[in-house]
DNA sequence: TGATATGTGTACCATTCAGTAAATAATACG
DNA sequence: CGTATTATTTACTGAATGGTACACATATCA
């Protein structure tokens, strides 16, 4: 029923990687790579436009094995989106962690040309393409992702503010705005990517928008 | 067959505004005003995200006088983008004419702005969130609107370089990179608008992009 | 060897999808 | 009037949607 096949650390030997066997009969693909296919069929064709035949057939297993494993389809992305956050787009939290504010709009920009250029992902952002348009049916989903893009904002915004208390953001300058610039500027490159902007190009728009960042 | 009862102009009276009148059985429902509804759900929800059903019901027709009069849902859907072009997104265009690169550019995300806090509208942007990830069924349909998008960077592109040859932009500056990232902060804002950006915030977005303005 | 617990495979469910056949209704023209 | 033409209505099609029931397979534990 849980994902995990709850690897518990037990210090017999050395390593002690493996899993204390469940009982009932083992699963026969991998939950992270499963999750990991499911990941870029939704990056690249956003939550309704991948049927749960795509995903099956892609991560080549059947229906009831997905449900069980994964709840449905809503908990699957909601999985996707999660791993996603950690990893490809591990920048946007990341990158706040920049001496200052500078520095993290830098890296956020940097991070998001690095994201949106690598050939061997989708083009595009999960919390972009995920869910922008969809039916009333998807609401939800694309209201979670739309409040999870104002929480990154957020997140700068707060950043910045507190790099201004710090000293390194002109007192003049406006955290919120600022904020929200970084935002338009990383998910307009992700609109861009869609329609096959290449990385270089992204990083040139990326430099040319730190032309605006306060002196 | 054809979408226009055909306003022919015969100039018997002053007001020759009405139709000759075909034969057959008259439409019972407005054209222009069905295409405005329709427009107005694909712009929310997406051309994936937008079923024949809601479009019936939005419009008040039965689906075979849809399919008369529109052909089938993508033919509808580009008669919609046709006039998203030269309607709510004429300044994509007519920004072109403004009589500096400069000027061009605020015309451009001034008329942007304009659209995306306007509340009588869905929040964003047809071209951005009309197919911008989708099920390989609306393939065809994804790649248009990438190829429009890429095409208003090109007429953009092509503007500033001829600024560039009048004088009016600095020979260090990049046409392309300029128009990339005119691109980039617009369809960004777009996305901002869908989280839900007020048209003050969004003013504001655009203020901090014209920073980056070659001096 | 059971008993129990879990995963897989097949085959199905009701609903919705885009699209259409055919009968009927409303107009123009002769 | 009758004929031709076009639009509306109802009812339908086959395929795809997300989700599931159930029999069977494979494991642990006693």
């Amino acid at each position: 029923m849980d994902i995990s096949t709850s690897t518990i650390n037990l210090p017999k030997g050395m390593k002690s990687e493996k899993t204390p066997a469940a009982p009932g009969r083992p699963r026969a693909f991998d939950v992270d790579q499963a999750l990991e296919t499911a990941m870029n069929l939704f990056w690249k064709q956003g939550y309704e436009g991948t049927s749960l035949t795509d995903l099956t057939e892609a991560m080549g297993i059947n229906r009831p094995s997905l449900y069980a494993a994964f709840g449905n389809k809503e908990e699957l992305f909601r999985k996707v989106v999660e791993r996603y956050g950690s990893g490809p787009g591990r920048h946007a939290t990341t990158s706040l962690a920049e001496p200052t504010a500078r520095q993290v709009a830098e890296a956020m920009i940097r991070g998001s040309v690095n994201l949106l250029g690598d050939k061997s992902h989708p083009r595009g952002c999960l919390m972009v393409h995920g869910a922008l348009a969809c039916s009333e049916d998807s609401a939800e989903v694309q209201q979670d992702m739309a409040a999870m893009r104002s929480s990154a904002e957020t997140q700068l915004r707060e950043r910045f503010a507190r790099a201004q208390a710090e000293g390194d953001l002109p007192v003049t300058a406006n955290p919120a705005d600022l904020a929200r610039f970084v935002q338009a500027v990383t998910q307009g490159m992700a609109v861009l990517a869609a329609s096959g902007a290449t990385g270089e190009e992204l990083a040139r728009v990326g430099d040319l928008a730190m032309q605006a960042w306060p002196k």
